[in-house]
DNA sequence: GTGAAAGCGCTAACAG
DNA sequence: CTGTTAGCGCTTTCAC
């Protein structure tokens, strides 16, 4: 399997599978799958008896139980997942709709739901939403439509009355995290509370000259989570008796975003803030490779906080706001499993949840231990 | 819904939840989901007629074909696709099995598998495989034993024979990524070759003293990754006229893998080396930040390469190999789908395919810039 | 406690 | 080109 050094990986791609696919004979455990009937057989029992005995639904006695049981261990039974939702509904699956899978917050928050899902004998299926358009369209109308899933969990999508509407007709259980969706339960952080803690946090520090570096205005990811935080620190800045004006900027929401702005704003030493209160740890994070390129000394010269925990925050001595992305999806899940087992669908949930997690603010050298719980 | 800021978030969750819960009546589009017998009786035909006219199989006249759509446009009409894949035995989805999801390069491979998933009609089901253990062993043995995809993409997993083995048994088409599974199409780059060519490069710009920092030889992450380059730096050397001997340091696989060892290696400027062949982009970012650190300037001071691009590196101005993931992935739909169309199964495949992806060296201030295609 | 029978919603022969 | 007939593999009444 010589590669061609002078072809594209995609050419010698194409050229490799052709000559590659060499069909074998079928090997050990070939033909068909085993199904019910076979155990039953095995069993000397009828389908139905088998059925009771593997799904531990309705009566068996002890003892064909544990015939059937075996029976299906020897021959390697494995149910039919698909025979049993046509006729239960149910799949054990769930599906996520979600609009970055890369970025950290959504990283742990999607490893969090594995986790729970797995332990629950739950799978789970990811819809990577992206912005509007055809593909997005898409989701909603076939592979959402399909309803291969029990449940849905929303992440931090920004939904338009439309999907949320496609949604509720799904009429699956619903859960949202990170933002609110009309008629569904969700798990999301109290974004403006947050935000006046932080911002309280650099305050009794002492410092003044405090800025706040944050997402588009016009441009909100998602729930209005921009102008939240925005507001939070300009009622921590008022109450605290300083002018917040002028001391907001807009930056991507990315480490290149935050970079970027920290060039900018720390480049000039008369306009320099003495701390900075990031609406994200990838902008903070940004912030601080910024701020040693230029020299400044991170905490000792320039204060640095952001939202959303990370465990790579820590290795830059990030003092940082930890929410646990990873308990948001396993909290998730443990709601939307009590809903699929109360039977409740998305339909039958009149409320929104609003769950402030626990914050606890670390920080590495100036600051105090604080923790609120 | 007032939260008690004195319990616990897990603790108000169970208390909220238990009172929240309202049923309401069914609404809009309620009662059951319309089939294709009612799509067929309303376009007058028989439902195997509006089967063919809706999934495009057979041979339907243009007329009807349309009067069968616009019924089933009409009444909502999606597909069941448990019933579909009860007789058809395909499920439009694939699994993939990986060991992380939220590490850079598995979230890049993540997001082009998925893409290139969706835009081929097929969702994805996705198993964040842990270390042996009693939840791993599950996957196999459940999970993946319900057979609810039409193949699987294993990336950089690395399997006991008996997993490889189990895989088998699917009966479903297999590739692999990042790491070659005994019978399977795997699509990986050459770790020895592009471990050489970083070093190369480094020698290229006239470094004598360069260091290798990548992973244990005794925990290899996957497929001898560490070991393979680790030997391709030390024939590089070899080849120049270097000694390779003791300029190799083990370190953890992550950002503050790098940072913990950059810290310890530059510290000391008698033992400081003039350019560094990281084994992972995210260990060279530790070592950046750790150089940042100790004041030495990063590329003039000191050069960084490490392997496995990501968008990221780019603002730590960090000369790298990029590989592109993300295509990585979507190269392995492209083969998986293939395979399936060419109704080939795992089994069919005798031989492993090792595809160098195209490398291309990026450097932001002192070295050339040098492709390879 | 167990068995027989009736589908779940769909597609794939096979006739016409 | 279209309709009729059989199931896919399972669970679930309903008798016994």
């Amino acid at each position: 399997m010589a590669t061609d050094a002078n072809s594209t990986c995609w050419n010698r791609f194409q050229n490799d599978v052709k000559t590659d696919i060499v069909m074998l004979t079928e090997s050990k455990g070939g033909g068909a799958m085993s199904t019910i009937a076979d155990v039953a057989r095995l069993a000397s029992v009828a389908k139905a008896t088998a059925s009771r005995a593997l799904s531990g639904r309705g009566y068996v006695s002890e003892e064909t139980r544990s015939r059937v049981v075996s029976a299906a261990r020897t021959i390697g039974y494995v149910v039919s997942p698909n025979a049993a939702s046509l006729v239960t509904g149910r799949t054990k699956n769930i599906g996520v709709i979600i609009p970055f899978i890369g970025r950290w917050f959504f990283a742990e928050v999607l490893e969090g739901v594995e986790q729970a899902l797995l332990a629950a004998g739950y799978d789970m299926t990811i819809y990577n939403l992206p912005a509007a358009s055809p593909e997005r369209d898409r989701i909603f109308d076939y592979f959402l439509a399909r309803r291969r899933f029990d449940g849905v969990i929303a992440v931090s999508v920004d939904l338009s009355n439309l999907e949320v509407e496609h949604l509720h007709q799904l009429q699956r259980s619903l859960v949202g995290i990170g933002g609110a969706i009309p008629g569904v339960h969700t798990i999301a952080i109290d974004d403006v509370a947050t935000a006046r803690l932080a911002t309280e946090h650099l305050l009794s520090l002492g410092h003044r000259d405090i800025v706040h570096i944050g997402g588009s205005q016009e441009e909100q990811m998602d729930f209005n989570v921009h102008s939240q935080r925005l507001f939070g620190f300009r009622t921590a800045m008022l109450t605290a008796g300083h002018s917040p004006d002028g001391s907001f900027y807009e930056c991507d929401f990315t480490v290149p975003g935050g970079y970027e702005m920290g060039l900018n704003i720390l480049g000039d030493p008369r306009r320099r803030p003495t701390a900075i209160f990031a609406a994200s740890d990838e902008i903070a994070i940004g912030l601080i490779v910024a701020a040693r390129e230029l020299g400044i000394l991170v905490p000792s010269e320039l204060s640095v906080i952001g939202i959303d925990g990370h465990p790579h925050a820590e290795m830059f001595r990030l003092t940082t706001l930890e929410q646990n992305p990873r308990n948001q999806g396993r909290l998730a899940v443990t709601m939307l499993l009590t809903d699929l087992d109360s039977a409740a669908p998305a339909t039958a949930m009149a409320q929104s949840t609003m769950i402030t997690t626990d914050l606890v603010i670390r920080s590495s050298t100036s600051a105090p231990r604080l923790s609120l719980t």
